[in-house]
DNA sequence: ACCTGAACACCGTTCAAGT
DNA sequence: ACCTGAACACCGTTCAAGT
């Protein structure tokens, strides 16, 4: 109501008001460059330029946000898998859901923090039901019966997502990598077979530039085992 | 050096000194009991009867208390993968390892809130490392090359370690799945696939008592798919 | 050597007050 | 209606001081 005065264009922004959906979208962004931990409320008001408690208005609390921002890259997903070529499920159900999975993988690479976050929801938000309820359309197409269903939901876990939460993470620095080799090198009496394999690992990819776990290969490796899996399974049962 | 006086005795508890050990024990024990947000410092040093200050004593900082009680976890897991009853690898390689890892299973159980915790840790502490060893031990016995080895730890990920953190978590409460299935029964025209395949696993164990998602049952229909999948792999290797 | 009290820099969140 | 400042109850951690 009370115009704007001329001080107020020169100084301030547009000022676009705050939203949830602004909001939200800053969590992301902050979490994207500064890692999870940097997400707190009072450093999102200052990436907004605004009061912490200003927040509040419009995000119930901080468990609120971490809801928000899942829903946010669950959003992304959602648009990457439409966009993925595809075969029709009926035609092959694998290659069909292989395709949207390796697409959500994609997503998740640009939100690494996600998958942790997304652990912690203990409840499913509708958009992942509603991601779900897609793969689920894709398996009944394939052929599989409502229960064969529900138990490849759960063989594929976060897998059905695209990603794997490893039991440690590779943290990129190709030096961590030579440190953990040169520790288990030391080891090498006490943990033979790992230290076995791992040097077997190097040994075939000499140059390295993959490193000796390349993320993408494995998961590939394991997606495909396991829809094998559920492929003999469906057809023993028809 | 200065003598106790009868009063101490009589107030004191014998006082037995904080320890590492000591204070890790604690540190699982708070978590078993009030979930892993009640593991803080100070929360951790008024369970000892001790300043919170007192625990940089014997822990570096709260990451390593989070270390150490992975360490304690995974020492319990070493110990009850000793104590299971399975054939020798060389025999049997599938139901060695099947029976290994129930066991693992078995103690996470107990210590809910490990794998979460588990899952932030970057890298494999020594404990891992001597358990991943016994695993391709296995799997050497069985005929795995270290390549087909080192793949088969990816595809097992967590689940060789005994669990698989589930995209969301049926948190016990009974009526949190009722909930859930209303939910979603209002949502039937929006998620027709889903709520099908759910109204079909309801239907097929109407008592219930094993709720409609059996963690246990599911978590060895994935297990089997997986060592079945990963024989198949070895046996047309060879 | 081991423990402590006070203090610092941070949290999430409430509440009464501003416009 | 939307934003704010001060305050509260908690964190992890440092530091100088106690025994």
């Amino acid at each position: 109501m009370t115009p704007r005065t001329d001080a107020d264009e020169l100084t301030e922004q547009p000022r676009v008001p705050l939203s949830r959906r602004r909001v939200l979208r800053a969590a992301v962004g902050l979490a994207d460059r500064d890692g999870l931990d940097a997400l707190t409320m009072r450093r999102l008001a200052q990436e907004l330029g605004v009061e912490a408690m200003s927040l509040y208005h419009h995000v119930a609390n901080k468990e609120a946000v971490f809801d928000g921002v899942v829903e946010v890259v669950l959003g992304e997903i959602m648009a990457a898998v439409d966009e993925a070529e595809a075969p029709s499920p009926e035609e092959d159900w694998r290659a069909a859901l292989r395709a949207r999975i390796l697409a959500a993988r994609q997503v998740l690479l640009r939100h690494r923090w996600a998958p942790q976050v997304l652990e912690t929801r203990p409840d499913a938000s509708p958009v992942v039901i509603a991601y779900l309820d897609q793969v689920v359309a894709i398996l009944r197409a394939g052929g599989f019966s409502f229960d064969l269903a529900h138990r490849a939901l759960h063989v594929l876990g976060s897998r059905a997502l695209g990603f794997t939460q490893e039991l440690f993470q590779p943290d990129g620095a190709e030096d961590a990598n030579a440190a953990a080799a040169a520790m288990m090198e030391q080891m090498a009496d006490r943990f033979p077979n790992i230290v076995g394999m791992l040097a077997d690992a190097v040994h075939d990819d000499p140059d390295g530039t993959l490193g000796f776990c390349d993320d993408q290969f494995e998961f590939e490796f394991a997606l495909d085992l396991i829809l094998e899996g559920l492929e003999r399974r469906r057809a023993s049962a028809s």
